[in-house]
DNA sequence: CTAAATTACGAACGATCGTTCGGATAATTA
DNA sequence: TAATTATCCGAACGATCGTTCGTAATTTAG
């Protein structure tokens, strides 16, 4: 085993505890679990997890970067491509809903606020959220501009994509695949309701 | 002091209680906050709580309980009432609104679930949840329908009327009156949004 | 194979948790 | 007034918490 291959391995490693830690966290919540039960769930020691992070909070944090930073670099990709604003509103939809359902404990975490973190570290988790929060209002003005043809100030932007956000972030609260389609449906009737209200079925 | 007066001091002093422990929950969490916390944040000694209570789990079980009642007793006024389908609809955003804005750390507490408590209590909350959202679906569903003049199936009713409890609730995240308005302002966007689509200013 | 580095674990630490108990204090009734 | 009830509290219980430490097992490199 070369070198890379090494740290691949403990990337690897990190990666599995950090998801199986969010699936338990998901439900019992952060306070709600704890090292014995992550050990547990990981398959290993109480003392052989502080490895891998050197106590509970960062790994909290650690959960929490890895999630908004794959949000962000994929969301990201959005604006890189030649596409109108609609087509990029629906693509930022179809991005976060998937991403939400594909990674329900994760994003259940995410949502659920940063104020067990010192400092420095809610500090860095802000920038992140604030970064994802500017980039869908860029593309949520874009596309009321574009639709109405006025620019409007940016609080009023601010609010409507606070309110788009809570349309998809509620997904936690009741999503089941079965009861509510695929992810595609899902977006899709974001994206109708949002643009058009709720008349369109 | 009459015995109705002795009836309605202690249920005074649980309500202090009550809104006092929610505010501190809804900063720390439940597994976050402990029994000690309260004490000092109701400024009665720990032992003292019990008497109002039998253990940390009631007490999260009587936030939840008071709030939900006290939500489903306003909207269901709302039925009572001579209404246009339009009017309905408006009507119980703000009232649902003002309601989440005036009560922010209850409503918090709230809409994190009831994972942490016994099958009988999260049966009760489960039942309130369910006349809520029911009473929501019935008023969603029967504005769609007067608007577009066709009915529409359950599921797609069900899903829409989630997308509006999404931007109603996820106001805890983001509201501040100082830069979002007052609870009447939030709540005409919301209805805009929802009716006719994000390009209604 | 040997040496070095990485990964893993059992046992224990002090701190804090929710809860209980017996009794004190205050308020109401008779 | 005395008797009764409602409130409140200090002290302590066993359980569980996050974390540390010394060391063993495993893997990699020379």
């Amino acid at each position: 085993m070369n070198k890379q291959a090494v740290i691949n391995k403990r990337l690897t490693n990190l990666d599995e505890i950090l998801d199986k830690s969010a699936q338990l966290m998901a439900r019992l919540g952060y306070h709600g679990t704890s090292m014995r039960d992550l050990a547990q769930v990981t398959g290993r020691s109480l003392s052989g997890l502080y490895h891998y992070f050197s106590n509970k909070e960062e790994l909290l944090f650690l959960i929490n970067q890895r999630g908004f930073t794959s949000l962000l670099n994929m969301s990201n990709a959005i604006l890189e491509q030649d596409m109108t604003p609609t087509e990029r509103l629906s693509r930022l939809i179809h991005n976060h809903v998937s991403h939400f359902i594909n990674h329900l404990s994760e994003m259940r975490i995410m949502t659920s606020g940063s104020m067990d973190m010192n400092e420095q570290r809610s500090q860095i988790l802000w920038q992140l959220k604030q970064d994802y929060t500017q980039l869908a209002q860029n593309i949520v003005g874009d596309y009321i501009k574009n639709q109405t043809g006025t620019e409007h100030p940016a609080d009023i932007i601010s609010r409507k994509t606070f309110l788009l956000y809570g349309m998809m972030n509620w997904i936690f609260g009741w999503y089941s695949a079965k009861e509510h389609g695929t992810a595609k449906e899902v977006a899709d009737d974001i994206f109708r309701t949002f643009t058009k209200g709720c008349c369109n079925i």
